[in-house]
DNA sequence: TCAGCTCACACTTTTGAATAGC
DNA sequence: AGCTATTCAAAAGTGTGAGCTG
């Protein structure tokens, strides 16, 4: 029924067999991988699975993640980091190399990676810096990477590096193979979720979410600073060739080039000369010669003389250099023999590692980045690269919903500006040739629930010493769905498979519960990788802010009940968003959707929500509220305040005053864009942990909203079910409003994913080095 | 014209199968 | 027979630069 081969057998050690058993070959014939839509849904109303394990929460209040490989990042960081990305898709580097700590060692865990845009922004590199210079493309299909060592224990995932390095990058959006497609020339932030699995068939219980502000990038195709050129081939192993010292380096092409000529002027003069006299093949100076090769070019290839001459014993011969010891190959050869776990997550950038990145490190000072090694702080400001996220503090919290500062439309990118508590990081001033840094992993508390309409500080500046941020219990169940839609625009999806059960359901189906940031050290102050802890919460959507006078087009759309949708058919319907759609959709669907029938059963109730809900418009920010946030802030990249969890709607609510925000796509640039500078925060993606905390409550409209995949009309190139008059949103917002979603049910969490996992490969990309999820509902239509 | 993208290329590392030795 | 170490070839990951596209 099933194919293994979606998810080919990883390579596992001994105590994980028994974690990961489905990813045996054969399919585990006990295994309900596909049970019947209503099967799922009688789960759903069963008791949520108790939590026998109060150590585990209080650990979960506890979890920490570092960032292992933070110089490198950091290094990059400085410059500007950029990502190659590419059809087939290419691994990132630096890659994420993590540590994790707080886990309870018996429960097993799932880690996820995902890339959330950074902002509404389209970049370009312009005199040696990066500038916005319009708006960001429709937001992609949203995918997730899972690590492949998912799940495992607890133990299992603190016992060694925690490597992502086989996640791969794409610019294809009509990306068969899994990979995270992002747009070229915008900016992501990386975002791993941990999040509790108590079996395979029982996801949810817990999530943190974490945010290395170092690891934000860049897109692109081609590397548009040389620095940063610079420090990938200088780090990355797989470049090596083209060091000056490589077989591949400028220096060793040239002459590879020029002995390509020569033997093109050989075959000349074989052509017009004596053919053995060899002795007019004498060195030119490259500019004869390239004139050479062109006017040789088109000549066809004659056979090799008979004479004897080589070549390659050509006299440029003597400009080669020497070739290379293998020191570097060897190392990589003994980490190679590792055993398949460490190697695997140490990972290729480190192996050599150690040697390379300490090399980096150590050429720091030579590299003109001065200000890394001292603080990683403030760049110069025409510095080209483009400003990191800021570390949590509290000016930057306290600056939040003050738009008075985000007016600058066009926003060059502003130096990277690690906040000053970095400088005192150990971390930075160990650009050490220890790989495994002593950083502080800063959890961010989750808010306090938010009745209010107006925005509290996500974090009380009253931080602790502690660096760390702890996560806080799981809130009170009342307080825990700040979003629980009173609203009764929202109703329940008619499908009489889960009309009953709405409410139940989706309390157990969303991650995201809205969890309280209590109170927290919103300003670390040794944090070289701080890792932010989405905060649990969604901030309660307190007051839905003024009604935006621009009417969204998702507004316009009539409602839409039950969608059993004519759901566009997409020729590449191949994902399976189960994830982020909300757990009475998921109820109604897809099991046995075929390729064949890509669609037929499926139902989207979130659409109709959505096109219902105008009221939610408000509370939730629809896509084209938001704004340019790089635009209005001095340092628009990562905006601190994000780190706290700052809901989409909480930001909205946050900046009642503000005027209507303009539709992004209209003004990347213009001023208006300020008002929802906040936009660019983090939102909460902190899951509930255990179902039974987190009463009944349906879905949050903002998932909808906030999330692309769960709207239809994402591109206006396809067909859709609902209204043509409905103007699909073209520019989403940006990562801010995009929380991680998974279902939170143990039971349909489970089932949904690992079917999506497995069986449909489009789907659910299966790789013997991580498997890939598609989050969008879009990509499956 | 030009910015951005795609592709082939040469080089490198990684991976896994095959083999040998104990 | 089972385990470990070594060898080898194929696969895959790099940046480069030419050429293409809109």
């Amino acid at each position: 029924m099933l194919s293994v081969e979606m998810f080919p057998s990883l390579a596992l050690g001994p105590q994980r067999i028994g974690d990961c058993f489905y990813r045996d070959r054969e399919p585990p014939a006990h295994m309900p991988l596909f049970p019947p839509t209503c099967d799922v849904a009688q789960r759903l109303l069963a008791p949520p699975p108790v939590p026998n394990e109060p150590a585990a929460k209080t650990q979960k209040d506890e979890v920490k993640m570092e960032l292992e490989n933070a110089s490198l990042w950091k290094q990059f960081s400085s410059v500007g980091t950029e990502m190659i990305i590419t059809k087939k898709g290419r691994r990132m580097f630096p890659g994420l190399r993590l540590k994790l700590s707080g886990l309870n060692p018996t429960l097993r865990y799932i880690l996820l990676l995902d890339i959330i845009p950074v902002d509404n922004s389209r970049y370009r590199f312009q005199g040696g810096g990066w500038q916005a210079v319009g708006g960001a493309e429709a937001r992609l299909p949203d995918r997730v990477f899972i690590h492949p060592d998912s799940p495992a224990t607890g133990a299992h995932w603190q016992s060694r590096t925690i490597s992502f390095h086989y996640a791969k990058l794409t610019n294809n959006t009509l990306d068969s193979q899994g990979h995270i497609i992002l747009h070229s020339l915008h900016r992501y932030q990386p975002r791993v979720h941990v999040i509790e699995a108590r079996d395979v068939l029982r996801w949810g219980g817990g999530q943190h979410s974490f945010v290395f502000p170092e690891t934000q990038f860049i897109t692109v195709t081609a590397y548009q600073n040389n620095k940063i050129t610079e420090l990938k081939i200088n780090s990355n192993p797989f470049a090596k060739g083209f060091r000056e010292d490589g077989m591949n380096s400028k220096k060793q092409r040239d002459a590879r080039q020029k002995r390509k000529i020569s033997a093109l002027t050989e075959t000349l003069d074989i052509v017009n000369c004596d053919p053995c006299d060899s002795t007019q093949l004498l060195p030119q100076p490259a500019a004869s010669t390239d004139l050479q090769a062109l006017a040789l070019a088109s000549l066809p290839p004659l056979p090799d003389p008979s004479c004897g001459y080589r070549p390659e014993d050509a006299p440029y011969q003597d400009t080669l250099v020497p070739e290379q010891p293998l020191v570097l190959g060897q190392a990589f050869m003994h980490s190679s023999q590792m055993p398949v776990s460490i190697s695997m997550t140490s990972g290729m950038q480190d192996t050599p590692g150690s040697e390379v990145t300490n090399s980096i490190i150590e050429r720091s000072d030579t590299m003109g980045d001065p200000a890394y090694t001292s603080s990683f702080p403030a760049a110069p400001a025409n510095s080209s690269s483009f400003p990191s996220a800021s570390l949590p503090q509290s000016a930057s919290f306290s600056s939040l919903p003050d738009s008075s500062n985000t007016s600058d439309p066009q926003p060059s990118i502003p130096p990277i500006d690690y906040p000053s508590t970095l400088s005192s990081s150990p971390t930075l001033s160990s650009a050490s040739s220890s790989p495994s840094l002593q950083q502080t992993s800063f959890t961010f508390p989750t808010p306090p629930p938010s009745n209010s309409s107006s925005p509290q500080p996500l974090l009380s500046s009253s931080s602790p010493s502690s660096n760390t941020y702890h996560t806080i219990p799981p809130p009170n169940p009342e307080m825990i769905s700040p979003h629980t839609p009173t609203d009764t625009s929202f109703p329940p999806p008619s499908s009489s498979c889960q009309s009953g059960l709405q409410d139940q359901m989706s309390a157990h189906s969303l991650l995201s519960q809205g969890e309280p940031i209590t109170s927290g050290n919103n300003s670390p102050n040794d944090q070289s990788s701080a890792a932010f802890i989405y905060p649990n919460i969604l901030p309660a959507n307190p007051d839905p802010a003024p009604v935006h006078a621009q009417p969204l087009p998702n507004q316009n759309q009539p409602p839409a009940p039950t969608l059993p949708c004519s759901l566009p058919t997409h020729g590449a319907s191949t994902s399976f968003p189960f994830h982020s759609v909300p757990p009475h959709m998921q109820n109604l669907s897809f099991p046995n959707v075929s390729p064949s029938s890509a669609h037929p059963t499926l139902h989207l109730p979130n659409l109709s929500h959505q096109a219902q809900a105008p009221a939610l418009a408000a509370a939730f920010p629809p896509p084209s509220s938001f704004t340019h946030p790089s635009s209005s802030l001095p340092h628009p990249p990562f905006q601190p305040s994000s780190c706290l969890a700052v809901s989409s709607s909480f930001q909205q609510s946050s900046a009642p005053s503000l005027p209507p925000a303009t539709h992004p796509q209209n003004l990347p640039n213009a001023p208006a864009a300020s008002s929802t500078s906040s936009t660019s925060s983090y939102p909460s993606v902190e899951i509930g942990t255990i179902p039974q905390f987190n009463p009944p409550a349906p879905y949050r409209p903002e998932m909808m909203l906030h999330h692309p995949s769960l709207l239809p009309q994402l591109d206006p190139s396809l067909p859709s079910c609902l209204p043509s008059s409905a103007a699909p949103p073209t520019l989403y917002p940006a990562f801010s409003s995009y929380p991680l979603r998974l279902c939170q049910d143990p039971h349909s969490s489970l089932s949904i994913p690992l079917r999506h996992l497995y069986r449909q490969h489009q789907h659910g990309h299966a790789h013997p080095q991580g498997a890939y999820l598609d989050m969008s509902a879009r990509a499956m239509f």
